[in-house]
RNA sequence: GCCCAGGUGGCGGAAUUGGUAGACGCGCUGGAUUCAAAAUCCAGUACUGCAAGGUGUGCGGGUUCGAUUCCCGCCCUGGGUACCA
């Protein structure tokens, strides 16, 4: 019988599929393991090939780990709220559930083809009621905590409120946005809604009056994350800066944190690195300047008002020699003076009107205004200008910045450009050309920190500054506060309803709040967003329910917010929801989550570093903090894998014309192949004359006449071609010439053998350039077990890498061999039941070994190497034996189960039971070799080896290799200068 | 600019701690089998040279008996980030 693949991954999904074979026991006695997967947003296109890569890798891993006897939790589900559905539904009138669901149940058929042992009873949908009633019950929760500081930890705001009715809120150490200071008895005289005004400051989830990334074409906000170089991650589309009121995330209270948690955790440099800069640490102190409130030569008065700048390096706080204030400074107004005032107003207001990325792509203009208001230097009480200039941020620090040119290039830039004062405060430091910006040297003519180190000095201005009460040592943070409203239809709605303006939280007992029926998916005509649109949206305090909007009073009937949740509130906490997905009364029981903790090892792209994995890390913490959870990182151990490239094939179109026919009307066409393209291609210039003769004679010919009478000719861009049409580069013509109508009666001219070569280009999968592969058809041509492996063999896991199915063929014939191992010549089973050879034994455990380790070490590559190898030897020494084959099949099932399954039942053990078949062990005893073959070298070079005994001793192995007669030759005459023997590796002779 | 990852045959890629560079697969070349093809099997395949030999892991140095591996300085590619004071 010959490998049908076909056949036998059909059984076997079934069989898994009907015996439950992957369901995870939530109660068992062996350690438990947890293998997740970033679940997928179900998208319209389907899955390609570079979807399962990711996958595979935990499918295998997971698969290894049961058979290590780990009780595996390896689940799957879908991110499932999101854009695309909703911008199709605006386009279709679809419902985005009903289009949702039918890519659910697309993307599920092609999952379950390529053999994953998901645990499918515990699948999660974020969009699903049942699931985000628990996201709408954490929001609730923090919007019911604010962050203490001194205990680093979130914590109950009704705590928070006793605090502040016994002793007020200056001994709160909060992070907060509240900057008003009040004593118990205040607090008491506030109305409530004063009270709810304050505690909006504190609460981890809050509303407030923000600037936000607001894109005008995606019609909603966005967070830091969602924008890339001032235009929208998806789409594309601008992003302007507008001030609105927004549901936000206080992720800053765990900035630290956040920074800490990093060390502990089991991912990439990369990964952290990119979090940490993007929290942005930086540590150093806040000085007040005092304002200058004289005239000339006066003497500087009481510092009841002054200008509060956060600096880094206030050891260069002598080297100020100006301020630059943001235009958006609350001081900048009251601060300028009358001669000034004119030119000031239009500069802030020209900077108001730049979008975010005008500002950054003007980054080397320099641009600002002297305000004519003055400040004094703290410590030589000079006199300082106050400037203001858009390099200054008004969201970072304190939005003022005591400028140091020497110091800092950007405040050199700006002296420089306005011909303001550069002091130098280094010692033997050329700043003339630009600023010195390293921290090493010594400080000069800097008062006190004169002839100290930068390190030296940095303590020494600290010091000095808070000891004249001028500021403190500070840590600011870039991270901002995360934007969590979304001006769209398909996401979780709020559980909130508005009573006098003040959002108000729905009971946990109401939940889930489900999002309700609209007419249309776009936003109110009067600007609302789309749930504005829906007739029963109105929150009843009687009956506890949703009523029909005609009932809002304003008494007992409220509105209900009208903004959803943003795409990463679901994805922030499913990894809980696996371990109890159908809890009803928790969002996962204590219990359970106790027993199975957090990820193991969780496998997904890197570039939801800035994303999903903070929010992620936020929640979990926050969660923790509350004690719900007991670990306060959710993802212990992460592997990114690289992304899968498309590979297009491009043809190359060349018009022409005859003499005299200069209308473009006339045009006709020929596709050349490669080696000719080469010869006369030009990608910066593709519309220009050619004057070729290969082409020039070939087209004359076509049409009769002679070269003369062809002129102008001119090459197109390339052209893709549906990478299904096309073998190896070769161009399968007739296929081309029926893909379209224009094409079928299409020209060429071909290679010297005849074939029309495509160029080829590496790229990213997309529709529009043909190149998108889906798993589908290699699983219908190989196997799922070839595709899994190949996908493996293709490389390291983290590494990017062009798609080519160019080898799959090498992959799919070594399960061929591996299925002939089992098998005689007619195809019928063959197994010996005696000993085997000493050779396999040690082939085996060899094999045994390397497999171990490159699983441990997540090299997917190398272990399907290591199968060839040993199917190759095993092949040699005609091996059948039971006992090897048997160890080999366990070992194998991770990378390709389905073959597995088929040859374990037909070795006669029980269906199934292969997937918790002990690991084998690896016997070093079985490679010990009584010879070793030593590589000789001179001077390091590798001339020859010699069999020598594995035992021999350095003395006995040094003077053999001396005496032989290839030694001698390569000595010429002269004796070694030394000789180093290393037992088992090689021998060197040094000249 | 700054941070991170990476640079090895025609191609994808191997090479645990410094110890025979190019495993494994693809492709290519030749051969066997076949009426022929597919499939399968065998041999070869870093470059250069007729050969002996020489040269080779982005480039230039260094450490070492010995460097793809460690150190210093550059170049290039990919990713991230950017007036963050």
């Amino acid at each position: 019988m010959e490998y049908n693949f076909r056949e036998i991954e059909a059984k076997w999904r079934q069989f898994w599929a009907e015996n439950q074979t992957f369901k995870a026991e939530d109660n068992s006695e062996k350690p438990k393991y947890y293998v997740l997967d970033m679940f997928p947003y179900p998208s319209g296109a389907g899955l390609h090939v570079g979807h399962p890569l990711g996958y595979i890798a935990s499918d295998i891993f997971a698969r290894y780990k049961r058979l290590q006897g780990f009780n595996v939790l390896h689940p799957m589900g879908y991110d499932s709220f999101g854009l695309p559905a909703e911008q199709y539904a605006i386009q279709t009138g679809q419902h985005p559930d009903k289009t949702t669901k039918e890519n659910i149940a697309r993307y599920r058929e092609q999952l379950d083809k390529i053999g994953f042992s998901f645990d499918w009873s515990r699948e999660v949908r974020t969009s699903s009621p049942e699931y985000y009633k628990w996201t709408q019950w954490i929001f609730t929760q923090l919007f019911d905590c604010w962050y203490n500081n001194k205990t680093q930890q979130a914590e109950r705001i009704s705590e928070l409120e006793l605090i502040f009715a016994s002793v007020g809120n200056t001994v709160v150490d909060a992070t907060t946005d509240c900057e008003e200071t009040f004593n118990a008895e205040t607090w008491n005289g506030f109305d409530h809604e004063k009270k709810e005004a304050i505690l909006q400051q504190y609460r981890l989830a809050y509303l407030a009056d923000s600037w936000v990334n607001w894109c005008p074409a995606l019609g909603t906000v966005l967070a830091n994350d969602e924008v890339i170089n001032g235009v929208s991650e998806r789409g594309g589309h601008p992003v302007e800066q507008k001030k609105m009121r927004q549901w936000s995330m206080r992720i800053k209270a765990y900035a630290e944190r956040l920074i800490t948690g990093l060390d502990g955790l089991d991912w990439t440099d990369s990964i952290k690195d990119q979090q940490r800069n993007w929290i942005g640490k930086s540590q150093g102190c806040s000085v007040c300047f005092p304002l200058w409130r004289g005239t000339e030569g006066e003497e500087m008065l009481e510092i009841n008002e002054s200008i509060e700048v956060f600096t880094t390096r206030p050891d260069t706080i002598f080297g100020v020699s100006f301020l630059v204030l943001a235009p958006e400074h609350p001081l900048v107004a009251k601060l300028t003076t009358e001669d000034k005032r004119e030119a000031v107003e239009n500069y802030v207001k020209a900077s108001s009107l730049k979008t975010e990325r005008d500002r950054q792509a003007n980054v080397k203009n320099i641009s600002g205004e002297f305000i004519g208001s003055y400040a004094v230097h703290p410590f030589t009480g000079e006199k300082v200008q106050l400037w203001i200039g858009d390099y200054v941020l008004a969201s970072y620090g304190t939005g003022a910045v005591m400028a140091v040119p020497c110091g800092d290039q950007r405040d050199w830039d700006f002296a420089n450009h306005f011909g303001l004062e550069i002091k130098n405060i280094f010692e033997n430091i050329d700043i003339s050309e630009a600023a010195y910006t390293e921290k090493e040297g010594k400080i000069a003519d800097s008062g006190f920190l004169t002839g100290l180190t930068v390190k030296e000095a940095m303590k020494a201005a600290i010091e000095a500054i808070e000891a004249k009460e001028l500021g403190k040592g500070k840590t600011n943070y870039r991270l901002r506060d995360a934007v969590f409203s979304r001006q769209r239809y398909w996401g979780e709605p709020f559980p909130v309803y508005y009573k006098n303006g003040k959002p108000h939280m729905i009971d946990a007992r109401y939940m889930p709040i489900i999002l309700p029926e609209v007419e249309k998916y776009l936003p109110t005509e009067d600007g609302q967003p789309p749930l504005g649109n829906a007739p029963v949206w109105a929150w009843d305090t009687v009956d506890n329910q949703i009523v029909d909007n005609v009932n809002i009073d304003h008494e007992t009937v409220f509105p209900m917010e009208l903004n959803t949740m943003p795409g990463w509130a679901g994805s922030s906490w499913y990894f809980l929801r696996y371990m109890d997905p159908h809890n009803e009364q928790e969002f996962v029981s204590k219990e359970k989550v106790d027993y199975w903790k957090n990820v193991d090892l969780y496998i997904g792209g890197s570039e939801h570093a800035t994303g999903h994995l903070l929010y992620a890390r936020f929640w979990t913490k926050f969660l923790y903090d509350l004690g719900f959870i007991g670990f306060d990182e959710p993802f212990q151990k992460m592997i990114n894998q690289g992304m899968i490239l498309g590979r297009s094939s491009l043809v190359y179109k060349l018009h022409y014309s005859k003499l005299n026919t200069q209308s473009t009307d006339n045009l006709k066409s020929i596709f050349i192949s490669k080696s000719l393209f080469e010869k006369i291609g030009d990608s910066k210039n593709p519309l220009r004359q050619i004057t070729n003769e290969t082409i020039i004679n070939f087209i004359a010919d076509k049409n009769n006449t002679s070269p003369n009478e062809i002129n102008p000719l001119f090459i197109t861009n390339e052209l893709h071609v549906d990478i299904s049409i096309v073998d190896n580069d070769k161009l399968d013509i007739e296929a081309f010439k029926n893909s379209r109508e224009e094409y079928k009666n299409a020209e060429f001219i071909y290679e010297d053998d005849g074939t029309y070569i495509c160029g080829s280009e590496v790229e990213k999968m997309s529709k529009s350039k043909f190149n998108v592969q889906t798993p589908d058809e290699l699983v219908e041509k190989f196997g799922a077990d070839t595709l899994r492996m190949y996908e493996m063999f293709l490389g390291p896991l983290e590494q990017s890498k062009p798609w080519d199915t160019k080898g799959i063929n090498g992959v799919h014939n070594f399960l061929r061999k591996f299925w002939r191992l089992f098998h005689d010549q007619t195809g019928n089973l063959l197994i010996s039941d005696e000993a085997p050879s000493k050779d396999s034994l040690k082939t085996l455990h060899k094999t045994i070994q390397k497999i171990s380790i490159d699983l441990e070490r997540f090299s997917f590559n190398t272990g399907v190497s290591n199968f060839m190898i040993a199917v190759n030897e095993l092949g040699e020494q005609k091996c059948n034996n039971r006992a090897i084959l048997k160890d080999l099949l366990i070992m194998l099932s991770p990378y390709a189960p389905h073959i597995s399954e088929e040859l374990w039942v037909k070795l006669g053990y029980e269906a199934g039971s292969i997937n918790v078949a002990p690991f084998p062990t690896f016997n070093p005893d079985y490679l010990v070799e009584s010879a070793f073959s030593y590589p000789i070298s001179f001077n390091g070079k590798v001339r020859f080896s010699v069999e020598l005994p594995a035992d021999m001793s350095k003395e006995d192995a040094e003077a053999h290799v001396l005496g032989l007669e290839k030694t001698q030759h390569y000595l010429e005459g002269k004796a070694p200068k030394k000789m180093i023997v290393v037992p088992g590796r090689i021998v060197n002779i040094v000249l």
